[in-house]
DNA sequence: CCAGATTGGTTGCAAATGCAATGATTCTGG
DNA sequence: CCAGAATCATTGCATTTGCAACCAATCTGG
């Protein structure tokens, strides 16, 4: 028999088990503490640092496809969060913003979550910790250049 | 107004990025060419390597809770990938199993998705990709030993 | 030995998701 | 300038998911 390639040695495997542990920590501030889900934050987060974005930007900047910018949209606006209006240049397009309040609910929470972040971060040895980042950032390079890149489904 | 936290360079951002894209990357082959979802491959993956699992020890594996597990290992054992079998040490829990069938599709799709993974890896220069490993894995023993680890919700 | 607490698995239901289809707007070639 | 192709957003529908309730088996203290 083959020799089993031990599910917890194989790097995918360690890559998503990382990626929603700590996920689902900042999960915990953001969303059962505010109620907001992994899509609605990530808009949350873009637009509260920016005037006005489109939607296509929006899209391309949160690996999200159109059908999850439109929803997770349409809750945030719901919410009273952000603002959608038809943009003038390409009527096709939307173009949000962050209402006052959702800039406000942004910096509440915001810092919050960066603490949750950086509780996990600073438990790590510095070296990991920059070996880290520097990994992340090859990996993101590779796939990126790596895979086809279809027109929906956008990497980064 | 607070300097924008730029969500392109929030660590957080760029860690969950990578690993659905990753995943979308290698979901590809297991799933949309022998349709699997992402729960029923790991599952499968732990199973394949082994001669039978107990439900619980195949949860606190795969960061996936007992609704997951469980609903996901039907799904197999319809499609005769595994089996299902009451535990007769603890009736409570179940005991898996990969059948024969299960093993031979196991096999047959394992080289595709490391191939796929790898084409990925091949990629990165190799200090990176040693980065990677090492930064990940510091990573996951930080969120260990940070993070409360409640009794559902296991971590690996 | 028994009643209540605990633990593990499944199920019901509401909400979320993926995918294909639709509608609206813009672009293209002739 | 116009007809067909292309691009975006939205919607409908079937499937999946998350959460809480529930049932079954085991454990605990008296």
């Amino acid at each position: 028999m083959k020799d089993n390639v031990q599910l917890d040695g194989f790097f995918p495997y360690k890559l998503a088990i990382a990626a929603e542990a700590f996920s689902r920590c900042l999960m915990n501030v953001y969303g059962r503490r505010y109620g907001l889900s992994r899509e609605e934050w990530r808009l949350l987060f873009l637009l509260a640092g920016v005037k006005e974005m489109t939607s296509l930007e929006l899209g391309q900047r949160t690996t999200l496809d159109k059908v999850q910018v439109s929803r997770a949209a349409q809750r945030l606006e719901e919410k009273g969060l952000i603002s959608r209006a038809i943009a003038q240049s390409d009527r096709r397009l939307r173009l949000y913003a962050c209402t006052s309040t959702g800039k406000a609910l942004f910096a509440e929470i915001l810092p919050q979550v960066e603490t949750q972040a950086s509780d996990i971060l600073r438990a790590m040895p510095p070296p990991d910790r920059a070996a880290l980042e520097q990994g992340l950032a090859a990996l993101l390079y590779a796939i990126e250049s790596t895979q086809p890149q279809t027109t929906d489904q956008p990497l980064a």
